[in-house]
DNA sequence: GAGAGGTTCTGTATCGTTCTACTAGAACGT
DNA sequence: ACGTTCTAGTAGAACGATACAGAACCTCTC
């Protein structure tokens, strides 16, 4: 004897499979009482509800939204930052009553052709209905599979492709807002703190290559910065692997040591600004006075620690991702969402 | 037309459907030339690959774990003793290509029938091969169905039932040589701050018949204070609602308004300690001199604070969850951790 | 009392796979 | 030449539900 299935309700019950289907899922299409036998019956049998995989491929839907991210999983809960999104997007899941698939990426990008492979593999597995990308590059296979299946898909970058919605971030302006932060309080000479695709390691030197490389808000960052910081002042661009404090502080040592120190180091997140704001401090030089140090983000920690950081409306992506998948009403293929630069005490005027 | 499936690609190359399924499940099955060519049609034909719902189905696994919090889902990012069990969780599921389903539950506990209708639902609806529940009630009816369903289950509450397997820290160990330590500084006067499952609100004494209705690890971590503490020591217990540094915060006001106020104030987590130091600062009180106060779990933010804690292998317990249902090879039904005090400066002998 | 309209329930095709059992033919050993 | 084993592929029955069309029956209406 197999499961016990529909049909085994059916016959103990005495009725037909649609009238015990019915009585799961369109209670107004039978009388009262039928369905209260029907469901006793059910439950005498020990019989839990309709197979939701059965369900799923006979109704073409999966009651859960897939999201992909391009780190590995584990990083995504370790962040601050997409914590703040997960929190969002998982908000509007829950009011829709819609499960949420996270999908795990074996490899972070540039990896061998079997992890892709393997990472496409996974994408076709997913029993989804939409895809939240998140930070995935453009042309992430995994990003192609699901647009093969025709699966809806809200980003978090810009796409010139009708299929594909997606948030944003005003990077640029937030960029440049904290660029003329820098520049009126008279910097001229700026370390740039980014987080790179590398694991960790030492310290390098960006060329314009490894820029061209970069994730996608960092360039955008990164470029936003230089272009408010203007052509007469000095950008030194460092990375020193993934966003993580260990790689601020050793970014942060690194710019410490150069002959011509800079007035200023900004960082590409908050993360690393602590890791960097932890090297000055242990340095003996005060922030905000001797370096000025400034993040992206501003994740809780940032407020505690008093550093200057662009406030961005973290949840509200996420909120707005859900929303493109589950919401209707929600016809919109592109948002940009508006920054606040918060000056705290870690920036100040530039030592002669 | 309708889209494209294995049939479409079988009747393009001029094969059977099951030499198709093999192309893309048994590569060995067939000869590397006949593949090639049915991978070929399938690209041209713009197939993505067998259907995961219909796969699902056939094959009877989901390839996908899922995850039941009771707390809503947004507050599992918002929590960094969820997300470090996350963090773990996750980290197995990735190395077996599984995902990772957040099941999200409309009602925290005490909710209405319909509620409890709705998550008893949407645990039919999930679309997976197992179910971790964290922190999720013996006899929530969510739970039940997963069961129901066959479902195997691993937990992190101890439960006299065959079925389920779960993952305990060591939490009366833990309260107890916590309790030694504020006895042996000389405390007599401890009040304890838990959270509840009241949503916030007023602090409010805790009677005995609120402590018998407390979550799991509060129960015991309470219960195991008080022994370790003495009979002749007093022990105040309050609740400001959920786990969060606001509850904290009007928990330890409530505290030191009494007239015999304690010179010890445990939480039964960090979260809840950190409002605590707080509002003890607030009232120009010095933390481990004036006023003791220690915390549950260590996460990275007590050790900051210079938080009295205990820490507990939270990553590690998502590990072993995750591999209760994953790694065949892992048998025990039944696994218990140990925990480590950690003594900061925020506790200190008990001024006179 | 015939037709219209509304409930309530039934029968069956269908969703897109994978699985089991089978076959035709090649290869092999004696 | 004969039986055995192996390889590459096929046919058709599941898997467990939902959708859709229709049947049976009851209640009105004119």
């Amino acid at each position: 004897m197999g499961r016990v299935t529909l049909k085994s309700v059916a016959e103990a019950a005495g009725v037909s499979v649609s009238t015990v289907s019915n009585a799961y899922n369109r209670p107004g299409q039978l009388s009262a009482e039928v369905r209260q036998r029907v469901l006793e019956t059910a439950r005498s049998l020990g019989y839990a509800g309709p197979d939701p995989a059965a369900r799923s491929l006979r109704s073409q839907r999966a009651g859960a939204i897939g999201l992909l991210f391009t780190e590995r999983l584990s990083y995504a809960f370790s962040d601050p930052y997409s914590v703040g999104m997960l929190a969002g997007l998982s908000e509007v899941a829950e009011a829709h009553r819609t499960g949420l698939l996270l999908i795990p990426l074996a490899s972070p990008d540039s990896s061998t052709p079997q992890d892709v492979e393997l990472d496409a593999d996974t994408m076709r597995q997913a029993v989804v209905d939409g895809v939240v990308a998140y930070c995935v590059d453009a042309d992430h296979p995994a990003r192609q599979v699901a647009l093969d299946r025709g699966l809806p898909m809200a980003s978090t970058i810009e796409l010139d492709d009708d299929r594909q919605r997606y948030v944003l971030i005003d990077e640029d302006g937030a960029a440049k807002a904290l660029g003329r932060h820098l520049r009126e309080l008279g910097h001229r000479n700026v370390g740039v703190v980014v987080n790179s695709r590398e694991p960790a390691g030492a310290a390098t030197l960006l060329s314009a290559d490894d820029e061209e490389d970069l994730y996608y808000d960092s360039r955008l960052r990164l470029r936003g910065l230089r272009q408010a910081l203007g052509p007469q002042a000095q950008v030194t661009a460092v990375s020193a692997g993934h966003n993580s404090q260990e790689a601020g502080r050793t970014a942060a040592r690194f710019l410490l040591d150069r002959p011509d120190r800079p007035t200023a180091i900004a960082c590409t997140s908050d993360v690393l600004a602590l890791g960097v704001l932890d090297a000055v401090k242990a340095r003996g030089l005060a922030p905000g006075r001797d370096v000025s140090v400034s993040g992206f983000d501003d994740i809780p920690a940032a407020r505690a620690a008093d550093l200057t950081s662009v406030r961005q409306p973290i949840a509200e992506k996420g909120r707005l991702l859900g929303r493109m998948l589950l919401d209707p009403q929600f016809t919109q293929r592109k948002v940009v969402l508006d920054t606040e630069l918060v000056v705290r005490s870690s920036t100040g005027p530039a030592p002669h």
